[in-house]
DNA sequence: CCCGCAGTCGACAACAGTTCTCACATGCTC
DNA sequence: GAGCATGTGAGAACTGTTGTCGACTGCGGG
């Protein structure tokens, strides 16, 4: 039987406040550092219930850390800025039925798919642009 | 400089052999078993090498192990079977003008992306099918 | 050839992220 | 409220990976 905790409560409500990607670790100093007491290995535990719930989605850094966001309930991808972080949730039904349909064609049953696109956002370019400049 | 040194080879060789996607870890474990002597160390900065050259793609599990494979030079994705790891790649180039178009709709430039899908390969789930019959 | 040395090796320590342990605390049901 | 399954958290343990540093070696120049 899943309880409701005090903990669990204030995970949740970090990501409701929160936008974008944020790991573990992140949540647990913020919290900390706003006076809520707490445990590294509750937040690992809560986000790790909040994904199973389908409440939060996860994707992992080229580091190897996962990361995690409230997300919209409609499958959809993500859109990183590489420089500040930045994501958009981008959907593409064509991308989805290609998936299926090659996995198919190669005799895969039971088939998911995880695609993230990178780049430098708008702002980041322009700023990029301007200090790159001699 | 870059040297050619026994170690580095046989690790590239290691990967000439090998099908399929296998970590650091394998690698370094596969070539002590066979009578290799080679550090940790030295496998992990090999396939770094080897991913910089090229020569190596690399993707991570849902653990955040990275893994390796000997690949073909063309851009393309990987159908990977959960059940024996079983891999084929896979190209859509619809996918890819997907993906740059979506990114450009935001602004985004240099971008690039990460695509992996995830099935149950035809043996497995036959296997699968009969052992689960009672 | 062999010298010299930058590049490389590898045992080991250090790190980072995550999970486990277990004594203790606390929601929930009755 | 009492009982108890469930959750908590400090710390240890684990995992994959990278850093350290003295020893070693490929290789271009002498
Ligand atoms: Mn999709
Ligand atoms: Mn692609
Ligand atoms: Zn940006
Ligand atoms: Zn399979």
């Amino acid at each position: 039987m899943i309880r409701n905790t005090r903990q669990r409560t204030a995970v949740n409500a970090v990501f409701e406040e929160l936008e974008g990607f944020h790991s573990a670790q992140e949540v647990h100093a913020r919290m900390r550092a706003a006076g809520d007491s707490i445990g590294l290995s509750t937040v690992y535990r809560a986000v790790q219930a909040l994904v199973d719930d389908g409440e939060l989605d996860s994707i992992r850094t080229d580091a190897g850390e996962a990361i995690y966001r409230r997300c919209s309930t409609r499958h959809h991808h993500h859109l990183v800025c590489r420089a500040c972080g930045r994501t958009e949730e981008v959907e593409g039904p064509a991308v989805e039925r290609w998936a299926d349909r090659v996995a198919g064609e190669h005799g895969f049953v039971d088939v998911t798919h995880t695609l993230e696109i990178f780049g430098t956002c708008a702002a980041c370019h322009r700023a990029g642009a301007t200090t790159e400049t001699p």
